[in-house]
RNA sequence: CGGGGUGUGGCGCAGCCCGGUUAGCGCGCUUCGUUCGGGACGAAGAGGCCGGAGGUUCGAAUCCUCUCACCCCGACCA
């Protein structure tokens, strides 16, 4: 390619709207350009950086013998009325009515169509189990996105599904997916990925693993075991917390006036934070009752835990509500509620401290002294809170919360799926059974993002070998002169020649210019043709990624880029 | 959905508060010349109905109303 011909343009400024570096040299360098609100097109250079991650992603998933599919974005409704997803899933699902005013969905992801394309090939236990893959445009209406290609709206995501008869079976081909995936992102170059425990969220199911790309700008929050044993998203991470146990004192109302947060009640009533019980009030459950969940003042609660717990998404409960259920919000705990109008769940933070202060439901009133057991024993007790930094993991070590990047994920669905769609098949014994579904995603730009996130410096991004979206760069330093002219388009030609994916800056700019823009690109080889090493017969090599320069003769040039893309392409090749 | 912010040539911005002829600056772009190993210099050019719609006014980028888009924080998020 050359760079004459190259569409798009770099650009020496920062955009205004870039917060993450990636985010900046995705625009800057000409990798991709916005349409609307999470929603870009991709130049030359950003597409081939995403058909390498996708080749390598092809090769793993047939390694584990997935078989590609193709199915479509748009969907119709009754497929995801079968699912129940339809109506489960809130306005993060775009739905739209064709000409006929048929309702349609843009699929964000593929339960229902792999189902819909499966439960009509599959009639026999012999067939199974098999594994369908896609890499495919996925569209969630997210309500915000951001950070340039770690979180949008429209995206190529890599979806497959696992269909098996027994859960040993499904336990087994998860069990190699996840070494795939593994061996995905080592190949892709992307650094310090982990797989920690995850919540399942709307998918379903009980085994969920995340792959995450640990980086300070990461959107999760990854708890982890300082001894190593246990790794988890923190919306899924339990901790041992301190209790502090101590002689039940009798209750005892105190006036607060205008105390309504705990800090302020904490203060005004000389007592520390964690000797209060924090109440927080969330819409209804599953019946439509208020849901009142009770923490320790010191603690947050953790919705997707409390998610689990009342079987519905918490919604912050509005203060007429509060009040219509006989609370006061300011002032309000679980004692004197009614349980006919409010679910009280209770962290264990909460039963194991004695002593709290906890609201009176009365206005300007508190409580000394809540002692769970004795003052709100009916209380429904469950984790709810959110671990914090310095817990312990039970029998382990202390657990310390770090950032990352979700970049792929993978479940265990059960039946789900195939169940509510019909999908069965017959055993060995001629009865019919559901399938067992898993099944794994990855986020393709969103790698594209991490990648150049974690790898640059503060020129550009510095591409692993084999994900960059060429392997060598030519730069002919003043075209003018007739040798380096010539030197440049043979040595060009010659790359061509050899299947080298060579990008060639034959445009007659300054040098300046050029190395900029080469590292915006982050080719990892960059050859340079200028008359000053020309005259001793030598080009210039210099490695993007490691930084390291060598002089080398124009003969031997060919070979030995070829040597290094190799090499180092090999270097990222899982040993295992 | 709540809070905050921004919309002015491809990019980054000034002008707006306090309305006044042809709307500026830097980068980029075109042409010519001098340059040429880390974003050169000079000269001459091209390019904008100031996000949109109403309104106020003799006169609106500037004031008012409505609206749209984008960005940030939060809520949300397989």
């Amino acid at each position: 390619m050359r760079m004459s011909d190259l569409v798009g343009k770099r650009y020496k400024e920062r955009p205004a709207e870039a917060t993450l570096e990636s985010h900046a040299f995705l625009l800057r360098g000409g990798y991709a350009r916005q349409m609307a609100n999470g929603i870009y097109s991709l130049l030359p250079p950003g597409l081939r950086v995403i058909r390498k991650i996708e080749a390598i992603v092809r090769e793993e998933m047939d390694g584990i013998c997935g078989q590609e599919v193709q199915m479509p974005v748009v969907q119709p409704r009754e497929l995801w009325d079968e699912s129940g997803r339809y109506g489960a899933v809130g306005a993060e699902l775009c739905r739209f009515q064709d000409r006929t005013g048929h309702d349609m969905v843009l699929a964000m992801t593929h339960e229902e169509g792999v189902v819909h394309l499966c439960r009509n090939e599959i009639t026999s236990y012999t067939q199974l189990p098999f594994m369908v893959y896609q890499i495919q445009t996925k569209f969630r209406d997210e309500p915000r996105s951001r950070g340039g290609l770690i979180r949008v709206r429209e995206f190529t995501m890599k979806d497959g599904y696992s269909f098996h008869t027994s859960q040993e079976e499904l336990d087994e081909y998860y069990q190699h997916c996840f070494k795939a995936y593994e061996r995905i992102f080592a190949r892709s170059g992307m650094p310090n990925v982990v797989a920690v425990e995850a919540d399942s969220g709307m998918m379903g199911g009980a085994i969920s693993h995340e792959f995450m790309m640990l980086t300070e700008v990461g959107e999760d929050t990854i708890v982890t075991s300082d001894d190593g044993s246990y790794i988890a998203n923190q919306e899924v991470a339990a901790g041992e917390v301190e209790a502090f146990a101590e002689e039940a004192l009798p209750l005892e109302k105190v006036s607060t006036p205008g105390k309504k947060t705990i800090e302020d009640v904490a203060s005004f009533l000389g007592v520390e934070i964690r000797q209060t019980a924090k109440a927080v009030f969330y819409e209804s459950d599953t019946e439509g009752k208020l849901v009142l969940a009770v923490v320790r003042g010191d603690r947050e609660v953790n919705e997707a835990k409390l998610s689990k717990v009342i079987q519905t998404p918490p919604v912050p409960a509005t203060d007429e509500r509060i009040k219509a259920a006989g609370a006061i919000p300011g002032y309000a705990s679980p004692i004197g509620l009614d349980s006919t109008k409010v679910r009280v769940v209770v962290d264990p933070t909460v039963r194991d401290s004695n002593n709290l202060v906890a609201g009176a439901n009365e206005v300007d009133t508190h409580y000394k002294n809540f002692n769970l057991e004795r003052d709100g024993s009916d209380a429904e007790i469950a984790d709810i809170i959110m671990v914090q930094d310095g817990d312990r993991h039970s029998g382990g070590g202390a657990l310390r919360l770090s950032r990352g990047i979700e970049v792929g994920n993978i479940f265990q669905l059960g039946t789900k799926y195939s169940a509510a769609m019909g999908m069965t098949y017959d055993d060995a014994d001629g009865n019919v059974q559901t399938p067992i579904m898993g099944c794994y995603g990855i986020g393709i730009g969103r790698m594209m993002g991490s990648i150049m996130e974690a790898r640059r410096d503060k020129f550009g991004p510095q591409w692993p070998m084999p994900v960059a979206p060429w392997h060598v760069q030519v730069n002919a330093l003043k075209l003018t002169n007739e040798t380096v002219k010539e030197t440049a388009e043979s040595l060009y030609q010659s790359l061509v020649d050899a299947g080298v994916e060579v990008l060639y800056d034959d445009r007659d700019l300054r040098p300046g210019v050029q190395f900029a823009e080469a590292d915006l690109l982050g080719i990892p080889i960059r050859l340079i043709v200028g008359e000053r090493n020309l005259a001793n017969g030598d080009i210039e090599v210099k490695r993007r990624d490691t930084g390291e320069t060598s002089m080398h003769s124009v003969a031997d040039v060919v070979e030995l880029v070829k040597t290094w893309i190799a090499e180092s392409i090999a270097e990222f090749q899982p040993t295992d």
